[in-house]
DNA sequence: AGAAACGTTGACGCTACGGCAAGGTCAAGC
DNA sequence: GCTTGACCTTGCCGTAGCGTCAACGTTTCT
């Protein structure tokens, strides 16, 4: 003679009672009628319609497009609904898949240093950076890092280019030196005498391509790749900033001739 | 000299501000020194650590993952999270990959009917209940795209082995006649003189495997599939469960002799 | 009769922010 | 000097689909 009460229909389509409830409250299924003591009494036909909506959300539908299919309630919108879920399905496969691909290379380059995840070229220029205790090595490591996780591929790649004399043997010991004079500046006055020479020390062990970009931005800052070198000099203090430009013009006096 | 405000850092990194302030809230990114007008002032090291943050939640990394990888900071704990997730992201792909399965043989067959998406085999049997007009063939559809939407396939199976002699061409003519008698007894009483009748009919025309299946469970109600009966029962008059009870004893004592 | 297992409504919690409100600050143009 | 517009600040509400109390009434079992 009865029906059955929430619970016996939860447990008989799989969902839990607050379920059912959410769904009466959301409108997508019909609160049927209630017993003198209050309670909720279901038929049949109640469990179908739950039933058809759990098999709808398993299908991915949310529960809104799921109201709309019950509202219009014809095979079209269904149609509709089920393609155009499909087809986002497929680009949420597509996301997955791009995102496992750069897990697994990530995962076999066994080089997951705390600090970053970088391409493997990146990590050999980072060894080469004076491990700790200058400011400035740290300086461009930040800026390394960070344009290996911003920039594009290409814009990477130039950047390597552009680092990779530096990383030649030759280079290593002398590179560091200067980073060692470099770090002395660190709080003294823009006139230091030890600024001149740096600079003209500097000046010789920039590679050819990277003093083309150097002198392209001194001569007009805010061009393309201004940001990033505003942001290095932003670190600097101001007797550091001077090397760099007493080098920029040197090196622009080299070109000339 | 100085650094970047907010909106700055967010452009960098290609993220809102907005973004960037929920970090600081959940801790994920350190509050910056503010300046004299209240503003936060980022520098280098900002723009690496939101850059490593922004690059593990493109991963898909949950907030609170991340939060414990930058606490943790060891290359171990990020190995671990990171080789979780891929497993986790192959779940994923997994079930999505199912769910399109299921969407490419519900839109193969177009057989999109606005109440139910059910196998061919149940459609085909559907059709041939009565359309409309008999409250009886009405739940035993209504049981049957049940049992279809809920059921495991075996048990969809075996219901369909159980229907399918109902459905033979010759039976569906006095299937329909008998459906006719038993909503005949919607109102009627238990004596009522015609379902002495109607059940010695209906005893004659039920499959020996239903008939088995009736049996059980009328001598051990509360066996398995006893739900299911019961809730057919709970949807028929006194006069119509009377039929099946009778009809039930009928074929116990056939089934002896 | 008391406890366990149901039922009821209502409200907060979770994710990763987006959006808005209601203001304060700053550079540029009139 | 004043306005305009583009910034910045904090704070709170909304999202999807329920889970999980809370506080209370009902039924059922022992």
């Amino acid at each position: 003679m009865g029906g059955m009460r929430i619970g016996e229909l939860a447990a008989l389509v799989g969902v839990s009672t607050r379920t059912v409830r959410h769904y009466h409250h959301l409108g997508l299924l019909p609160e049927p009628v209630r017993l003198a003591n209050g309670y909720r009494e279901y038929r049949l036909r109640d469990a179908v319609a739950l039933a058809r909506i759990r098999r709808l959300t398993e299908l991915g539908l949310s529960l809104d497009e799921i109201r709309d299919i019950l509202a219009d309630d014809q095979g079209r919108e269904l149609r509709e609904v089920l393609e155009e879920l499909d087809a986002d399905l497929a680009r949420q496969q597509e996301a997955i898949a791009v995102r496992r691909a750069r897990l697994a290379t990530l995962l076999a380059e066994a080089d997951l240093r705390p600090d970053s995840m970088v391409s493997p070229d990146m990590a050999a220029v980072l060894r080469d950076l004076p491990k700790a205790g200058s400011r400035i090595a740290e300086i461009d490591r930040e800026m390394l890092v960070l344009v290996s996780n911003l920039g594009e591929p290409a814009d990477q790649a130039q950047i390597l280019d552009l680092m990779r004399p530096l990383t030649e043997p030759g280079m290593l010991a002398q590179g560091h030196a200067l980073y060692e004079r470099l770090d002395a500046l660190a709080d003294a006055d823009v006139h230091d005498p030890l600024v001149g020479p740096l600079a003209a020390d500097l000046a010789a062990h920039i590679p050819d391509e990277m003093a083309a970009l150097m002198i392209a931005n001194l001569n007009t800052p805010g061009a393309a790749g201004a940001n990033w070198l505003e942001m290095l000099t932003d670190e600097m203090s101001p007797a550091q900033i001077e090397v760099f430009r007493s080098a920029t013009l040197i090196l622009q006096e080299q070109e000339r001739a």
